[in-house]
DNA sequence: CATGAATGAGTTTTCATTCAT
DNA sequence: TATGAATGAAAACTCATTCAT
């Protein structure tokens, strides 16, 4: 295609609405975490987003894919929650806190996000891609970990063992806080602050 | 033909199969590791399991029900794996040490049992009874819990908290062993020992 | 399966309804002619067979697999009606003359089931297994060809050749007859028979 | 944005564009040959042919509108085709097999036009308006047979079975070729016209 | 003229479940 | 108890078509 036939096409289209898809995320979230992944079909989304059916098909390959892309959206967000206000100089126990305390901030308000992101992760539907690409955004995270074994401030383990103390306890915590199991107080954040650090410290 | 039937009923068909029953959570809980919750029917259920669609439903009341009693049913032979051998008289360390490896060495060994708790319990379809029926099976450790903090081996915090890091990070580590992204290694189990005693450790 | 279970499950077992099979097919056959195989919907079919459209679903694999059991059980019946009192021992012509009236006899007779076999058969659904299946039904007619030419009363031509001359112009005239351009008249079909064995005829 | 949307217009999009109207039809003939007339859709005919499903909307009223269109095209190129060179002065017979070969000629060397206007022809979206403007273009081989007949080279019957007896078996032929089923062979269809002539000379 | 976005109405197919046997 | 047949309801997805640009 000649370039100027290229402006011209631009010219002639119609721009999608971001909008749209923003509300078939969060019409997709909230539906999952009330009736579960299962018992979730693209017309009920469809109908809590005030879209067509089949405009969810303009945006998205399929079920599949739209869940993918959720999924990969909300780690986004996640991560550049974790790294808000990021600041290489600090110790690292002040950065290594800082960036718990952003994560369980967000969490704790973004529930659904959060529990979806939980429900998708332990089903199938996960594509290894989007696992992956999920997990590459918290990759300064692991920075963090390396610089802390080299330091001798971390316990000189698999990194993916700090990691797994470091959020799977907060995790379990927010979970039990949304269950209605435990009530979310300070006190036991920062109990598990200090636990957290007690396990990952050299 | 009544007749008949009667007959074959007295001769065959008296009791319920629990062979029947095994085989069906067999094929369940294969196929939703396989698939996923929502891509898991019960026809197919059924066919894996080499039984009537309807056979099902002599032994469940519905598909809901079948997945809570499967649920409850692994979390019953986790709880029995966890305190085997369980014994009040040793050390608090060595009861906790000794739990953990049972835990690990089960869900290690029962792949597809944990792989599908663990889908399940993210899931809303599982009832808020079957989560404290599975919950209170596990009712010694909590007492070990309490033991250990009256004794102060363990941190004074809230006995949960001290629950989501006794397993929590275990967990986590099996299901990275079962989606191929780490190895299996003791070395790294029993730095996860070391870890989750040191977060918990008074 | 042990033999008495097998005895206990037929002794258990609800039988299809041929009819409804029937129905099904004769649902299918009117809508396809009236409005295209692309325009006659599964549950369109249904709904005139008076059946429930996932019933369908428990005679036939999918549309594909209805549609081809459909053109070979037609074809079944009209292999039937060309070789009905098919005798042997008559001379060649006489057979001949025999087969073909009983043929458009039958097409004339059966309309619907013609025309869609018609229909189906230049679609690319029509599964070559069928088409072979089809074709095989008129073995007995490539007998009486070849024996036809080893007695020196047909062409020594390939026999596909004299296949499609004894047919074709027939089954068109048949379509123009139901398309309303031309007139039934014995008089034409006795010379269509004229000067088809005088396209074959030695 | 509207004057340099004039310009544009001006410049480059004053004219439909013939080679598009080419490319859609090419593209459905394809289609409809590789999948069937009821598998193949309006977009994916426009992706195919590289122009967006809406602009197929600019060229005809609808998918019925286009297929008819493409139909009597089809016809138009063939009954060209068979009139190629077309001598009055020649002997009927002569003429006859110049036609007969012009057409053969011209289906084995336009496939997937013959194809895509067989299978059409026998769906009833194919309009009655359509099919006599068709079978109109071969109007002056109509006026071949009646001089055939009234010079008593032909035999004394219906015109159309005249008809029947020259294209037909020809067609199915050059199927069954297509179909893999038959070989192409220049003896063949030398046969092929000597039974056409067997059948309808006097 | 050309097109991307959008959609209501439809598609095929599967679902969980019931029921007569 | 066990099951094949049957189905209403719903699933995911596609369709032909319209429209603003």
């Amino acid at each position: 295609m000649t370039l100027i036939k290229r402006l011209f096409n631009i010219m002639y289209m119609r721009h999608k609405d971001e909008n749209k898809r923003e509300r078939i995320f969060n019409a997709a979230i909230q539906l999952i975490n009330e009736y579960g992944l299962s018992e979730t079909s693209m017309s009920k989304i469809a109908k809590k987003a005030n879209v067509s059916a089949s405009t969810i098909y303009v945006y998205f390959e399929n079920k599949e894919d739209m869940l993918n892309k959720l999924y990969v959206s909300i780690k986004k967000d996640m991560s550049l929650a974790v790294f808000h206000n990021y600041d290489e100089s600090i110790t690292i126990q002040s950065a290594f806190e800082h960036a718990l305390k952003n994560f369980s901030d967000f969490i704790l308000s973004h529930k659904d996000e959060f529990l979806f992101a939980e429900q998708f992760s332990n089903s199938p539907l996960l594509h290894k891609l989007s696992l992956m690409e999920g997990a590459s955004l918290f990759e300064p995270l692991f920075k963090l970990y390396e610089k802390g074994k080299s330091e001798r401030v971390f316990k000189q383990v698999d990194t993916s063992l700090l990691h797994m103390f470091t959020f799977n306890p907060t995790m379990q915590y927010v979970k039990e806080v949304f269950g209605g199991r435990i009530e979310l107080e300070q006190d036991r954040l920062d109990e598990l602050v200090q636990m957290t650090w007690d396990a990952i410290k050299a």
